[in-house]
DNA sequence: TTACAATTAATGTATATACATATGTTTGCA
DNA sequence: TGCAAACATATGTATATACATTAATTGTAA
């Protein structure tokens, strides 16, 4: 459906205008289907994104303020996340001794297990949610870049 | 900024996988910049959209039910938005005559103010924020909603 | 007409977002 | 050295999301 159709609105100020509500209402229908995924598994969408930034860094310490900068909603509280994931014993954290302000945080290995059980279903997911080719996807990717390259 | 540098994250599993991310990012990113205009006039984003939606309706009565459709977030929760509005005297509820159990919202002159206050500062914020030619935003939007395409 | 499913909205609970503030630690510079 | 500013994280409060459940009303089929 295009969007007029999904929100029952017919008419928008601008083309800018029309591209904003379209990214939202496509991230909270991409949010909406993978959520139920997660749910599943007894994470969280954000949960999940914590576990990832941690397994990108393939050992290497990462503290929750680094952790707080590759998220994808800048204004999530990676500490709260943190205390959930580590009730769980997916994530350890240690304190830095180099830096006693910091602690850093590490993936356990039931995370990575969790991760990998949710590797293939997500990207099933995808391929089955996302009607575009690679090259469209590609497109897509260059204009959303293209939208915030703020100076 | 291009993706991999915003999330600091090198490879993506698939074209699709990074549409994905790029997505909610970029929403993420929309979101943040709305959220400090609307919070200046005492409303949030989500109560905006549904001050918008009654708008939209020109007068004609639409239910709790009805909102929700139409907004971003199908997982909202209208009828406590509305609560909220209600306490600021933004919009009306109306028992629904025909139907008890339906109740009609009403966008009150004072909401009707404040979209009028906001909508200039909203569309000026798109132009800055948004660095797409209207071409480039109409692309955008035919591939947001070819993305979609579910049958 | 009654019984029952469907609907409409409200509410309850857990989690997350948005933002301000607090606490402890480090750094830079007078 | 001493002290203010900057920093890293945690916490507090209000709002919103996600989802299950409740309560009242309506539609419908036996």
């Amino acid at each position: 459906m295009i969007l007029e159709q999904e929100i029952q609105q017919t008419k928008f100020s601008s083309m800018k205008q029309k591209a904003t509500l379209n990214i939202m209402f496509t991230a909270g229908w991409l949010k909406c289907n993978q959520t139920r995924l997660f749910k599943a598994h007894g994470i969280s969408g954000e949960q999940y994104n914590v576990l990832r930034i941690l397994r990108g860094q393939k050992g290497n310490p990462i503290g929750v303020n680094g952790i707080q900068e590759r998220m994808l909603e800048k204004n999530s509280n990676a500490s709260r996340l943190i205390d959930k994931l580590k009730e769980k014993n997916l994530v350890e954290r240690a304190g830095c001794i180099s830096d006693r302000r910091s602690v850093e945080i590490f993936i356990t290995e039931a995370g990575q297990t969790l991760l990998q059980q949710l590797d293939d279903v997500i990207l099933d997911q995808e391929k089955k949610l996302i009607r575009l080719s690679d090259e469209e996807a590609d497109q897509l990717n260059n204009l959303l870049d293209k939208l915030r390259s703020y100076n």
